[in-house]
DNA sequence: CATCCACAGGAAGGACGGGGGT
DNA sequence: ACCCCCGTCCTTCCTGTGGATG
């Protein structure tokens, strides 16, 4: 039996002398490389619409689509940071990442704080806060351009309220002084705008197509260059995670999570050469850290309901949501636990669809009325393995 | 060809806990 | 101390719907 710290020490022995990773930051998704082959186009157009700042003048605004790992927040950031190298004074710019910040309170506070300004949590209204940025924006001397990343999520929670206002700032100001890069991988969320909010935000729009196999390998291999130490990874580990990626939409995200993962599974194991197999199990260990933080941190109803769910599709065929609200009742009651209607249950479902845990799709069967048709999109084991402890606890109960 | 199934999913709102402002 | 605002879950009530069936 061997105590925590023989643990670690092992673990840290088999890490220091297995030499896979040069650079391991390198190969984190947000880190931003000095070059971003294969995308010189669009770092080209977005350079020319923003260079304005070098007068101090504001650029238009700009609305980027692409998919999920199309470089669209490696571009912008790219481009903005090296602008801001060169015309420090004329402008600053702020990042909001909409998924994290997905109110319009939390995204103005973010603004607000990046601008150095310190906000509540929570306790005072929207509009208070609308105020606050506005009499901050009044006092400042330079242009400032507001990145909101994933919009469309925030958008379609909470509507283009903030958009709208967000686009009238300037001339509530009366003179020019923000702009907004406005960031989406939902092609068709620009047409569900307000007409006035799209006219505004797409003075520009720069689109984004996905990578193909080939570019991604370049990527790939271009990180690996620096990442990895020589040697750790050979072109078929590179060719798997490309083609992984490609396969996915081109994400070049994807890509690069998978390269690291294999190689953090090699050097946890102390060899000098990541596998094709490393590749593998780095896929299956990707997805079950996503769903298992996410299955862990639903509410307990929404817990209940994917149980009842894996209960019935032990024969493995989808089940209507009434099949699913009949056994999810069941569950609740044997528990001793208030059950909550079938409009929650359809929305709790649609929204296990949302993250991709199981797949709710909507059919007609005539007759016989329509309804969802539900099946779990991950394996039974993973969701088993984390809704484990919250079993236990319910059977405590 | 109308009917009618088995829900979908919008709208409005309420309880509640976390966190303000004053 | 008291009132206000927020997001999160949830309810109630509701209108809408594609196509197999009679």
């Amino acid at each position: 039996m061997s105590g925590l710290s023989e643990i670690i020490d092992e673990v840290l022995s088999l890490v220091k002398t297995s030499r896979i990773f040069k650079d391991r930051k390198i190969l984190l998704p947000d880190y931003v490389p000095d070059e971003l082959p294969h995308r010189e186009e669009q770092i080209r157009k977005l350079a020319s619409i923003l260079v304005q700042v070098y007068r101090g003048e504001k650029p238009s605004n700009v609305f980027i689509y692409g998919l999920t790992g199309t470089g669209k927040t490696a571009v912008t950031k790219f481009v903005l940071n090296n602008l801001h190298k060169r015309f420090p004074d004329t402008f600053r710019y702020i990042y909001v990442n909409t998924r994290n910040s997905d109110t319009p309170y939390r995204i103005l506070a973010d603004i607000l704080e990046g601008l150095g300004v310190r906000v509540p949590f929570t306790g005072i209204s929207t509009a208070e806060l609308f105020k606050r940025l506005m009499s901050q924006l009044r006092s400042i001397k330079y242009v400032l351009i507001i990145v909101l990343d994933e919009i469309d999520a925030m958008v379609k929670k909470h509507g283009d309220d903030l958009l709208y206002r967000l686009t009238r700032v300037n001339s509530e100001l009366g003179s020019p002084k923000i702009s907004i890069i406005g960031i989406t991988n939902d092609v068709k969320f620009i047409d569900t705008l307000d007409p006035r909010v799209k006219s505004s935000l797409s003075d520009e729009e720069l689109v984004f197509p996905p990578y193909n196999a080939d570019e991604l390998r370049d990527i790939l291999w271009r990180r690996a260059k620096s990442g990895f130490v020589e040697g750790a990874v050979g072109e078929d580990v590179i060719s798997l995670c490309a083609a992984l990626a490609a396969r996915d939409h081109g994400d070049a995200r994807r890509a690069l999570d998978l390269l690291r993962v294999a190689g953090e599974i090699a050097e946890r194991e102390g060899r000098n050469v990541v596998t094709t197999a490393d590749v593998e199990r780095a896929r299956l260990e990707i997805e079950r850290d996503r769903v298992f933080e996410i299955v862990t941190t639903l509410p307990l109803h929404s817990k209940l309901v994917l149980l009842a769910v894996i209960q019935g599709s032990k024969s493995g065929k989808s089940l209507t949501t009434g099949e699913v609200y009949e056994l999810y009742t069941k569950l609740a009651k044997s528990l001793g636990l208030e059950v909550i209607t079938q409009r929650r249950v359809s929305d709790i479902l649609n929204e296990l669809d949302m993250v991709g845990i199981l797949s709710a799709k909507v059919v007609n069967r005539g007759r016989y009325g329509k309804t969802k048709e539900v099946k779990l999109a991950v394996p039974v084991e993973t969701l088993v393995k984390a809704l484990d402890s919250t079993v236990k606890e319910l059977d405590g109960i």
